[in-house]
DNA sequence: GTCGCTGCCGAACTTCGTTCGACGGCTCCT
DNA sequence: AGGAGCCGTCGAACGAAGTTCGGCAGCGAC
């Protein structure tokens, strides 16, 4: 990871669909040289993909919200099983597993408040690990590229 | 948003540098017909951008957390203020505006616990809006494609 | 029925991705 | 200090992909 590479992920997390060869333009090398670098970060697993960025409210999902939920018992099994349960939940974008005073906090997009709260009473509050939950609209998110160097 | 457009989204969400032919190719239509179709929907803004993922371990960053934070007074001037001032956060990567009882709902990445304590004292604890805010360390993340429809 | 519009297609042209042999600098060893 | 080997970079060449554009077919309106 030297300066070359930090440049080259700074870019592609800017705009994936970056040509190699501008890419290669904007780091002043030749675009073997470019390609060649690409190659080696998608194969230590530094780039793990390329996503397209989609318009929730565009899919008809303008809603956002995370969920904040206790389960119990703290097991392995009841963890690894309530993961795979909200893998399948179409409502749930992304989920963690935590420590704090949550043990799982999902990020979840609905067509409306009452499709969230369908899902929480639905689809939560009925599984019996759940103990309970919280949840907190989101209003507005901001989403930032990663740097590879924390200032000290 | 008629079928191939979803197909469109679903595919280039999964992985944004397929080729135009090949997706093209996939969706059974001319790679002139899917061009026009990728064109249109970044027009309308459904596709946003295109976003390389990026390991965070192999940029240093291995320990992940959200951090809820409640801030007074809830005012315009001290959001747009305290969002400001998050965006110039190298550690944050997210930052959500949110109703709850939390404020705002901060996703942060550092390179050990010890900056993790230290972002937190010396950088939101500092600030005298911040009222006060909870740490949930990330142990693991899974995210998921955004499918167009949600079932009834 | 016909006119007009919209979306799709396929060919042509331009640009790009990808490979490969060679060159240059660096390190390590003697 | 000199030489050998290695790693990263380069530039040219070829195959593949992006992009444009004219035309055509299906559909709706009048």
């Amino acid at each position: 990871m030297d300066e070359l590479d930090s440049a080259i992920v700074a870019h592609l997390q800017a705009d994936a669909r970056l040509t190699n060869r501008e890419l290669a333009r904007r780091l002043g090398v030749a675009p073997s040289t470019a390609l060649e670098r690409v190659r080696l970060l998608r194969e230590r697993g530094v780039i793990r993909g390329y996503h397209a960025d989609i318009d929730l409210a565009a899919l008809n999902r303008p809603v956002e919200a995370f969920v904040a939920c206790r389960v119990r018992p703290l097991s392995r099994a009841v963890i690894d099983n309530f993961k795979a349960a909200l893998n399948s939940l179409p409502e749930v974008l992304a989920s963690y597993v935590c420590a704090g005073d949550d043990d799982f906090i999902l990020h979840v997009a609905v067509p409306d408040l009452e499709r969230l709260h369908e899902f929480l009473i639905d689809r939560l509050s009925e599984r019996r690990e759940v103990l309970g939950f919280r949840s907190s609209i989101i209003f507005e998110s901001t989403r930032k590229p990663v740097f590879a160097e924390l200032p000290s």
